[in-house]
DNA sequence: TTGTGTGAATCCCTTCACAGCG
DNA sequence: CGCTGTGAAGGGATTCACACAA
């Protein structure tokens, strides 16, 4: 049973969702596409139609219900469950992201953290113990993780990847700028913030 | 003269430089459409597609020269030129980034650093100073710096975007998940990881 | 012959506009 | 009434296919 949807209407609902919660905080009860779209940078026309593909979550003459649509997102998101979540690398990515507040608030637990450096192996983060990258496979079935932030060097990246979907990974959020390959069912999300600042030169450069 | 090109052009673009740099790097004189799509995730016709928005770079029947489209991509994404940035926020998303030696060997300068914690304002990171946030606007004009990394509460953001446009920045990196409102002629890009996590999860849950 | 550059065709996403429900 | 849900229209972006240059 698989939607087809693009990535960047996922992001919307994504943008949705954290809207509706803040909506939720300020008191509000109700909210027309109009204003959802008002608070999320985008339009009503879209709002509605991104909605559509999933249901009918609104009122005629009245709009939805904050609480319900939330609920309904985070549905469809696949935020009902926490997810257990391995961070790979323990370096300055790694620490900045298990330091993260931002993840835990949304459900994403990071249960196990790993590396390859014998000085880290073994300390404590948290009520974390760094593993051994070597114990990836048997930690990551143990404990039933399903998505793995890779945060190591690109050099090293494909084999530990390669060891994630062995030990059952299927989503895999990758901070190395290189293209991985994964096995059939196994999900990749980049993330390349030196893209992200050339787009940003590019715009600065067409600016004159 | 601006071109009109979709943020995903651009992002190949960007792809296309660093698939060219390792070929330059691996010693290939030339490639062709149909190779560099391959190594950078899409086809030879968005490959052709994509660079004629901006010119011929290719001899027909030999393909590109992989030395010469290097420098072509560099002029197209302003990389010709080194950047000045400034990171605002000392935390550990921050110290992450500063420590980060991707963003130099691409161009990207971090002269200035900044941040409001008492316990931080004056120390040193490296080269560089840790300066009180309150100097913004001056260290910014002063050092003519054009992009800004912001990666501060989201409470603090839009203060300091403020700010820093002020002082002359057009170029941003939004770490904080609001919508930063910025006057004309100032380019923001954000980013945010649960969003990322998020289109994962969905993808995760779409597939049963 | 090979592989680019590019109009034409196609596909997909966004916007429009309105019927119809609450 | 007011605002959703949705077919239809419109606009971009991708893919096709081929003339043509090296």
């Amino acid at each position: 049973m698989s939607k087809k949807i693009s990535e960047s209407a996922v992001r919307r609902l994504s943008l949705y969702l954290r809207t509706l919660e803040e909506l939720d905080r300020a008191g509000h009860e109700a909210v027309s596409s109009e204003q959802l779209a008002a608070r999320s940078a985008t339009t009503a026309a879209q709002v509605r139609k991104d909605l559509s593909v999933f249901g009918s979550f609104g009122k005629r003459g009245f709009g939805y219900t904050v609480e319900e649509l939330g609920r309904a997102l985070r549905g469809i998101l696949g935020l009902t469950q926490p997810w257990r979540v391995a961070l790979i690398g323990a370096g300055r990515i790694g620490s900045a992201l298990f330091e993260y507040t931002g993840f835990a608030r949304r459900g994403f637990q990071i249960v196990a953290v790993f590396d390859s450096d014998p000085a880290k192996i073994g300390r404590k983060w948290g009520d974390s113990i760094i593993h051994d990258v070597a114990k990836l496979e048997r930690v990551v079935s143990d404990k039933d993780i399903q998505i793995a932030i890779l945060a190591v060097p690109v050099e090293a990246v494909q084999g530990v990847m390669d060891q994630a979907s062995r030990a059952g990974v299927r989503g895999v959020l990758n901070f190395a700028p290189v293209r991985l390959k994964v096995p059939e069912g196994v999900t990749v999300k980049d993330v390349n913030l030196v893209i992200d600042l050339e787009s940003l030169t590019f715009a600065l450069s067409q600016g004159f």
